[in-house]
Order: structure tokens, then C-alpha cells, then sequence
RNA sequence: UGUCCGAUGGUGUAAUCGGCAACACAGCAGAUUUUGAUUCUGUCGUUCCAGGUUCGAGUCCUGGUCGGACAACCA
């Protein structure tokens, strides 16, 4: 109970959108609730920067008792899907957002923007014209260089309202002509040098078919949209800063409802690109396995890693949001995952990477099943029984013949306790031509059955294993980051952020697993102990469980280690 | 020699509108531990620069510096 009170002090500092927010209710500019609209294009799968928008977007709403609409921008239908739509509908659900019956469409609106050009046609701030895109590109000057008028900037209202007209019926060919708004050659600010807002494009909308072969642009149909909706702060990133003049001016001419355009930095994180672009390189080039590659920072590879949609939420509220450039270290998002992962997964034991131990002085073909704690921190989490017998496999790393300083695990003469089950100390090790090792030969105290030894004698070790007999094979697939840079983007010159692409971002691997695991279902998080967090990946078959490694446990001792 | 935006520890974000610069992550050190995990404790370190206003400036003013966005018939 204190602790609602804590959290209220702690979230009584508000963000600047939030202020604005408050700001707006207290003066009474906004009359009913607030209205915010997450509005995604349909030409890609969601990422983590879209999350951040996600949990802006619908969180405000939430937060102030407003509503959040879900919007698709899909004016541009030739790279537009609807294997997308239905990808970020069952993306922003997961995470954990509800957008009721509002889900909409720019689509939905073309009728009205029609109605919104040809208003402006009949009030002299459009023209129709002819320039192809080159032409237009030649013409609009530089930031220093004002634009020149295009030619056709001075037709009279009935030619572009004739013209317009047959550019809806289809009478001309793609790039034959655009509408263009009447604002400002000379303008600074270069989206106001008469930009487009209509052109042709003879493509098959995923939404309207064949009924249109002239398409807004993102200016005319955005704050369109957002002003149809009511939407009364529309949030978006920064690179749309320099559109908000040109935002304003088209509601101002038509004189509809002023919704208002608010910008916040995107979200970048360190060894990420971010960019849809890129992504779609990624996937098309086959450098991953789809969009949904654990590897990926989109919100399906995410989810298909492991990653929980708290966790996600957690580090969205976490990070903040401002008009500042930023750079998130990708750790901020991992620790927010173990630390959900750690409340709610069950402990089992896994060998990834197997040596055999033989328990010389333990019967042969005796199996005894000992308890295991499903999770210590959390009682309720129950117990299970773990196999135990002769042969078991540790983890190749637990040994070494040789140790090294500080080393407690598994060594020649060193004791060490089998989780749950007994002390063990080698004695032995057995190599084959080539001087690997082939088995550990160890002898047990019966004493210490359960991991405790009654004279109190302490080990400094605890392994995990798995008994051989009992053991089952699956697939491990151990992820780690897609790239090797910090900023991918930053290559060398002729190369591009493929080249900085980790070549060992995925190793697959069989391992052990204890019994209990072959329950597990699709989806199903566990923690291997002292190996890391996986949960059970989509290609599992009845035959073969696929473990998708979501994220490794923090290791002090490949820190202690690897510094030498 | 354009317009707009930004600048607070290593990284992010705060500082209730001028009043002791804090929170998280990362780092480091220690305690506990049947996971070298978790948990707990401690610790390191911050207001871009120069002036000005003020009893008092991260916050206000002036001038710089640095960084970013903008010249698709993309969004």
C-alpha cells in the first residue's frame, strides 16, 4: 500500500507531451477527452521504435481518460499489404493495447480528401500540374535558392477543376500529373515550395481496390485524417518537425477541426538498425530468416526471442520521452526482460554444451528422482522430480584439468555439489587419441544426498546437469546480437551496415534437457539454470523441442574470466 | 549567408516553471546465496562555452559552439 504511494511521488514528473496535455485541460481547450491515434503505415512489420509509439500513444489516452485510435496511413498502395495490417493489429494487441471498435483507415477518407482538393482548386490555393517529378525537383531551389513558379501555376480554377477530375478518371498515365498546393516558392522551409498533394498511381489498393488511380500524399492526408477523427494532439517523430507549418496551413485553408502535431525523438538503440528500410533488406536479402527472426527488433522477432510484452512496456515507460537525439544501450532493454523473465519462469536443468561424468561408486542402472525447486524465490511455483543415475552430463565449461584462479567448479580433486542431488569430486578423466575428454570419472558422498553434506563441509561450486539415460535431445538456437558495431550504420566507406553484421549471431546447437521439459508448449518461457532464459520456439515438432535462447543470465564469471 | 529543433554523469530521463542536481541502466566494491543468477548494501561520476539579470541560474536574457531534421509524385 505504501508502495502506490511511492509510485505516484516517483510519477508525479511529467514528460513534455504530458505537460502539454495538462496544460490544454486546464485551460479548457479540450472539450470532451483527449484523442490520440497510433497511425503505422501497412509497408512493414512493427519494431521496437514503434512500440515506444505504441506505449506513447495509447498509454496518454489511458492516462487521461482519452481514446487512442488505431490508424492505418495507406496512401501509397504500391507498397502497401495487408500481410502487414494483420501483422501490426496482432503486433500492438500483444502488446497489450485495445483499440476498440476504432481502427481506421486513411483509406476510409478518400471521398472526403477528394472533397478537401477540390476546395482548395475552387479556392485558387491548387493547381494541376504537368512538370514531371524531375522538373519539379529542378525547379523547387535550395534551402538558400527560392523556387521557381511552375507553369501551370497560373491556370484558372475550371481547367484545374476539369483537369483534376479527369486525373480521377484515369485519362492520364502514372507521373503525368500531380496537384499541387499554391503556398510558397520562396519559403525557407522547403515543404511549403507548392508541394504535392495528389498523384497518379494505376495500383490495386489493398483497401479500394480499383476505385482510385490518384493517391494523396502523407501531407494531405495525415492531418486530414487526424482532423476527421478529432484526434486533438497527433504525436509523431521528429523528422516531421519541419512539416507542422505545412500541417497547419492545410487545416487553416479548409477550415476543419485543428488537430495539432506534437514531436518526440524516435527511439535508436546501440548493435540496431531501426529504419524499415533496412529491415526489409535484412529480409529480403535473406540475411535473416523473415521478419519474425528472433534477431530482429521488430516486435514478432521479439516476441518469438522471448521477449514479454511487459518487458517491452516496462522499457518504453523506463526510457522516457523528449525531443532529444538518444541512444539506447540495448542492455537497458535486456535487463528489463530478465527482469520480468525472472519473476515468472520456472528453473530447469539443460547441458548445452555436454561432457559425461560417470559416478564410479554409484550403482549401475540405479535411478533415483530427486526434488527440484521449480523456483527458490517463489514457492508457489511448486517442485518437480529430477532423474539421477551413474552417468550424467555437465557443461563442458564446469570443467577444467587445468583450473585457473578463482575457478570453483568441477577440477581434479576440487568437490563440487550436483544441484539437488549429491557432492561429487573427480578423480579421473578419460581421453581419447586426441586428448579431448571423453568422460570425468567422479565418486559421490551418498551423504550429501539432496546438495547438503551433514559434517557442513562447504563446496564452493553448484553445477547443473542432466542424467544421461534420462536425458532428452532438443535443439538450442543461442542468439546473440545481429551486429558487431555499436552503430551499425557507421561503415566504412563503399560498405554497408550488412557488413557489420555478426557472423556468429546464431549457433545452433543440440543440448540435454531434463524430462520435465518435454511438456512445454510453444511460446512457454523457462530459465536453463545458470545458461540463461529460452522459451519454446514454433518450429518445435512432437519429435524435436527448438529452444530459442531469449537472452543469457548476467555471468560474472565470464567476466572475471575473460579479462585475463 | 536558409528554416526549424536540440544540448544535464558512460547511456537515458527527471528536477513540481528561479531555491541543496535526482532516478534507472551500465561500471566498481562488498554482503547473502544449493544458479558466479536473483536479492541487499556501498561507491564512482553530470548542467556545451562566454557574458548578463538575480541574494540565488540546469532553468531567464544576449552572443557563440556543437549536433540533428528538411530540397520523393515515400511516410
Amino acid at each position: 500500500m505504501s508502495n502506490t504511494i511511492e509510485k505516484d511521488e516517483v510519477k508525479n514528473s511529467l514528460n513534455f507531451l504530458e505537460q502539454i496535455i495538462e496544460d490544454d485541460i486546464k485551460s479548457g481547450k479540450i472539450s470532451k477527452h483527449i484523442q490520440t491515434r497510433f497511425p503505422p503505415e501497412p509497408n512493414g512489420y512493427l519494431h521496437i521504435g514503434h512500440a515506444k509509439s505504441i506505449c506513447l500513444n495509447f498509454g496518454l489516452a489511458k492516462k487521461y481518460n482519452g481514446k487512442c485510435n488505431l490508424r492505418f496511413d495507406d496512401t501509397n498502395p504500391v507498397t502497401e499489404d495487408v500481410e502487414y495490417v494483420d501483422s501490426i493489429k496482432e503486433d500492438v494487441r500483444w502488446l497489450g493495447f485495445d483499440w476498440g471498435n476504432n481502427e481506421f483507415y486513411a483509406s476510409d477518407y478518400f471521398d472526403k480528401i477528394y472533397e478537401f482538393a477540390v476546395k482548395l482548386i475552387k479556392d485558387g490555393k491548387a493547381y494541376v500540374c504537368d512538370m514531371t517529378a524531375e522538373e519539379v525537383s529542378n525547379t523547387r531551389g535550395t534551402p538558400t535558392i527560392p523556387g521557381q513558379f511552375s507553369p501551370f501555376r497560373n491556370r484558372t480554377i475550371d481547367e484545374n477543376l476539369n483537369l483534376f477530375e479527369r486525373m480521377k478518371n484515369g485519362e492520364f498515365p502514372d507521373g503525368a500529373k500531380t496537384l499541387r498546393a499554391k503556398v510558397d516558392m520562396a519559403s525557407p522551409n522547403m515543404q511549403l515550395r507548392d508541394p504535392v498533394m495528389y498523384r497518379i498511381k494505376h495500383a490495386h489498393h489493398h483497401k479500394t481496390g480499383n476505385k482510385w488511380c490518384i493517391y494523396p500524399m502523407y501531407d494531405f492526408a495525415h492531418g486530414q485524417s487526424d482532423s476527421i477523427e478529432g484526434i486533438t494532439h497527433s504525436i509523431c517523430t521528429l523528422e516531421f518537425e519541419v512539416h507542422r507549418p505545412l500541417y497547419d496551413w492545410y487545416i487553416k485553408q479548409l477550415d476543419i477541426f485543428p488537430s495539432h502535431q506534437y514531436e518526440f525523438a524516435r527511439l535508436n538503440m546501440t548493435y540496431t538498425v531501426m529504419s524499415k528500410r533496412k529491415l526489409l533488406e535484412l529480409v529480403k536479402g535473406n540475411h535473416v530468416n523473415g521478419w519474425d527472426d528472433p534477431r530482429m527488433p521488430t516486435i514478432s522477432g521479439m516476441r518469438r526471442r522471448g521477449y514479454t510484452a511487459e518487458a517491452i512496456r516496462n522499457f518504453a515507460d523506463r526510457i522516457g520521452i523528449a525531443k532529444r537525439e538518444n541512444v539506447i544501450d540495448i542492455a537497458l532493454l535486456e535487463f528489463f526482460v530478465r527482469e520480468h523473465l525472472n519473476k515468472i519462469t520456472p528453473r530447469m536443468m539443460t547441458v548445452i554444451n555436454p561432457v559425461k561424468v560417470v559416478i564410479t561408486n554409484y550403482p549401475e542402472n540405479q535411478t533415483e528422482y530427486l526434488d527440484g525447486k521449480n523456483n527458490p524465490d517463489d514457492e508457489s511455483m511448486g517442485t518437480r522430480k529430477v532423474p539421477f543415475s551413474r552417468e550424467l552430463y555437465i557443461e563442458a565449461d564446469d570443467f577444467m584439468e587445468i583450473p585457473e584462479k578463482k575457478f570453483f567448479r568441477l577440477a581434479p580433486g576440487n568437490e563440487v555439489r550436483l544441484r539437488y542431488a549429491y557432492f561429487i569430486k573427480c578423480n579421473e578423466i578419460v581421453k581419447d587419441e586426441n586428448g579431448t575428454i571423453k568422460e570425468i570419472r567422479c565418486t559421490y558422498d551418498p551423504e550429501s544426498k539432496g546438495g547438503k553434506s551433514p559434517d557442513g563441509r562447504k563446496v564452493q561450486g553448484t553445477l547443473h546437469w542432466v542424467s544421461a539415460p534420462h536425458a532428452i535431445t532438443a535443439e538450442a538456437r543461442l542468439y546473440d546480437r545481429l551486429f558487431m558495431s555499436e552503430n551499425p550504420e557507421d561503415a566504412e566507406e563503399g560498405k554497408s551496415f550488412v557488413d557489420n553484421m555478426n557472423p556468429n549471431s546464431l549457433e545452433i546447437r543440440n543440448c540435454y534437457v531434463e524430462p520435465e521439459l518435454a511438456n512445454l508448449k510453444v511460446g512457454e518461457k523457462v530459465q536453463f539454470e545458470r545458461v540463461g532464459y529460452f522459451n519454446v520456439d514454433k518450429d518445435s515438432t512432437d519429435k524435436t523441442l527448438v529452444f530459442n535462447r531469449t537472452v543469457t543470465l548476467k555471468d560474472n564469471w565470464a567476466k572475471i574470466s575473460g579479462k585475463k
